[in-house]
DNA sequence: CGACTAGTTGAGGCCAGTCAATGTTGGTGG
DNA sequence: CCACCAACATTGACTGGCCTCAACTAGTCG
């Protein structure tokens, strides 16, 4: 099976300090180096709202490191050991799955706010590989530190719940796309979901850069690049967008939404859209893939 | 869409009893209907190992509702208010997702001992319909209190997230089958993983009893029902199993491992084998579809 | 500039889907 | 008990969507 020639050039990334088997709530209050969850632009998508300033200070300390990434460098691989949560701070992941067989998929894409690193939880072993799609910046939240508080604040507790749940609904819808859907219905569900998630990030819903090759996305679609070009290729014949290598412009949201077999919502709800600017009230996590 | 016909047929189950908004510790533990989790033979599949008896009791006294299903009914319905997460006491059931143009696919087969409704928890609204496909009967707890309770046992607290995060795992791979096997690889996949997961249960892990039909393991799968009758036929043929309707034999299972991609592990791992007796010391959580 | 990666496009083949006919099974009621 | 019916399953013939293989172009980086 054809496994990406860069690969090989991939370094490892410096891995998260060893998490203390045992730790207080004492502990977790003193200061760290840079955890400012309390001012992050980011915070309503990564967090509960409705915490307390006091609260946010808490889950603040949480973050004991920050981590940047070079495009292509690994956050964690396949089979190494869990120890954290991941919080996308700037930038785009990949996450990639390993048949035993060798073949790889992509499992999802993840931009800023969004959480990852919650499959490894299961075995105590990273279950996919993230890699970095440019440069990234990543929060570190050590998971026993995490559950520790968790305990201690209900609220932050039921959103944890709610994240690693909607990784499964998620994975549901992709499924369903995987088995159900032809090949053009795919690719467009594929850039609703982006435009969408652009949208709710503040930027354009209509007009973005791809951050993966045609290969990533065939892989992720359950389909060969061949045929992502082609259809790309074909989309914009038929005047529902403009391509120029990884730069998409939408022109038709509607048709392409109704090809993805979706109601047209022709403007987003704006409940579901999350300023840019900090101490706002946006909802909860807005994942999805 | 093809929608399966008789679901008009399926009579509405009794829903769980409306849950307290604030429950104590104390409202825990008053005795409850039929809670016996600390003698159920399936305990170590859906409790974490290492409880104490008296916490054991604790738990129990989470379900405070037993479900039974006939053939066909329906436990839970996609949209439905999110209340409590399900045990599989007896029996077994399907989930399905809809899509919003009315396609329908079985995202999992569930059996004895595995919990499901996770997936309810993101949203607070189930995101699937969950139809026993057989005689079955279901412990409720209720989500809120197993939240409350999971404060107090750190153990419950990390199975809890241990379940999620291994539905989301399970989920990965089914996306990796649906993404990139052939359709005889991914029977193969099905039927080895329903092998191990009889065997595990101490049931054979060669002969047994298919409890969908053709055409719910083709939604599964991504497969036509036609397809998946043609592969039982060919594997027949090849002198991998014998069909005879839903009674499967598996003749040759190494030979189906390896069409599935896996390594051959020749006999399962004892530690992953679940005695069938209580007070049994087996491993966490044996789910895998 | 040359080497390499990413992307596009075409020709042809194959796997799984579609359509259709027939066989089998299990439950129900006369 | 048997006849009947509906749901489930099997098998064949044909089709088509996506994959495979291949050639070519466009950027990019040392």
């Amino acid at each position: 099976m054809p496994v990406y020639s860069r690969s090989a050039a991939f370094t490892e990334s410096p891995q998260t300090a060893s998490v203390n088997p045992v730790i207080s709530l004492r502990d977790i209050n003193k200061p760290k180096p840079l955890a400012q969850c309390n001012i992050c632009g980011m915070r309503s998508l990564c967090l509960p709202v409705g915490l307390s300033n006091e609260d946010l200070l808490l889950v603040s300390a949480l973050v004991d490191t920050h981590i940047k990434l070079k495009k292509g460098e690994t956050l964690y691989r396949t089979g190494t050991p869990f120890t954290a949560l991941y919080a996308v701070r700037l930038g785009s992941l990949k996450t990639t799955v390993l048949a035993e067989d060798g073949r790889e998929q992509v499992a999802g894409y993840h931009m800023l706010g969004e959480l990852i690193g919650l499959d490894g939880i299961g075995t105590g072993n990273h279950g996919c590989h993230a890699i970095a799609l440019e440069d990234t910046e990543i929060c570190v939240m050590p998971f026993e530190q995490l559950e520790t508080l968790a305990r201690e604040l209900p609220l932050l507790q039921h959103n944890l719940h709610q994240t690693l749940a909607q990784e499964i609904a998620r994975d549901h819808s992709i499924m369903l796309l995987l088995g159900s859907m032809r090949a053009e219905e795919r690719l467009a569900v594929f850039l609703v979901n982006l435009s969408d998630r652009y949208c709710r990030r503040g930027y354009s819903s209509t007009e973005f850069v791809l951050r993966m090759t045609r290969e990533e996305i065939g892989s992720y679609l359950g389909l060969k690049l061949e045929t992502v070009s082609r259809l790309f290729s074909r989309f914009q014949e038929d005047g529902l967008i403009m391509v120029q290598g990884r730069a998409i412009k939408i022109l038709n949201p509607e048709a392409l939404r109704t090809l993805g077999g979706q109601q047209n919502t022709a403007t987003p709800d704006p409940k579901n859209l999350i300023p840019p600017a900090p101490n706002s009230n946006g909802s909860a996590n807005g994942n999805g893939a």
